[in-house]
DNA sequence: GTCTATAGATCGATAGAC
DNA sequence: GTCTATCGATCTATAGAC
């Protein structure tokens, strides 16, 4: 793996444990093992890092919703598959995901950064109403309302589960949360 | 008002709209109009400031659910009154309420503050559970499932949909995240 | 209780050798 | 592309006069 691809993982790492402004290129260099200096090479302002932090994981989330839509048969088992993603991102309670984690921070950032943010919510949001409208037609979850709904209700469920879980350092309170949502798709 | 209370509200004024570690004993001198130094008086280190934020926040916030309590006929009303409340303490869309924001910036915080935001969650889960469990004895809320997973549901949902809706800058978030919560009450 | 002054650490960022 | 060295700003916190 190059260089840039340590720091952006270490970097992603840091920003979802601790939050982007609790962490330093001090940090960074500690983790990755090269000096201060070098990572300004890669990413001349903490800005660009973090315009390229949350570009990489637009992308790479988009990519595992799009995994979790091929491999459901049903809209439940893509609702499940998406409960468990971000359930995987919590990692036992110590981290959040990188949306919650920008979003928390939002006043350190710039327009661009603000921007792939939203988009990022805005893709979530899509996806999840797909989702909401295969699991009506094909019955596969309880109860569905205006699909839309679902999806904007469903998002801000689950980034509230990983924050209040987060906070307690107990997975088990992201369990309790979705446990309802989770039971709909039975 | 006296010194302490004015840069208790200043200060969380400021955690909500930047963050705890965004803000600075700088930027609450010139929000309080004394100087850096005479903050240390009443708050020797930024770690009794947060203490002294969470624990009044808390108790604060518990009186606001006694009135809601008190002012509501049904549990319908209540949660109403709640998801209100939540709603009220975004500014438009220009900050959080003090518990997002310290869920956020968990890292920051030692011990004794962990405990009063837990406290905190604790407190919200108890009161929406008993909201729940009146809204189905008096049938003021469809379809109630187990009250305290509706609670911890409900707890999740509105944090996140205020997380969601800082993020956009947007207040239309927080109403298109608790939308269908609300349908529900009527 | 508020002030001036400053300590000591850390921050993001840059210059320039190799 | 990585390094040593350092800059100027800012941070939390303290000392001591008033």
């Amino acid at each position: 793996m190059d260089t840039r691809d340590a720091l952006l993982d270490s970097a992603e790492q840091l920003v979802r444990s601790r939050g982007f402004d609790a962490f330093s290129y001090a940090d960074l260099s500690a983790a990755v093992g090269i000096r201060k200096a070098s990572i300004h090479h890669h990413f001349p302002t903490k800005a660009d890092l973090a315009l390229a932090l949350i570009v990489r994981y637009r992308a790479q989330f988009g990519d595992t919703l799009g995994a979790i839509s091929r491999k459901s048969a049903t809209g439940g088992a893509r609702l499940r598959g998406y409960l468990d993603a971000y359930r995987a991102a919590l990692q036992g309670g110590r981290a959040v995901c990188l949306c919650v984690a920008f979003s928390a921070g939002r006043e350190s950032f710039s327009d661009p950064v603000l921007a792939e943010l939203d988009g990022f919510h805005r893709d979530g949001a899509v996806w999840l109403r797909e989702t909401f409208a295969k699991g009506r037609e094909d019955g596969s979850i309880k109860a569905v309302g205006e699909p839309s709904a679902e999806a904007d209700a469903t998002l801000a469920l689950v980034e509230g589960a990983q924050l209040v879980a987060r906070a307690a350092g107990d997975i088990e309170r992201y369990d309790a949360a979705t446990g309802l949502l989770r039971q709909r798709t039975r």
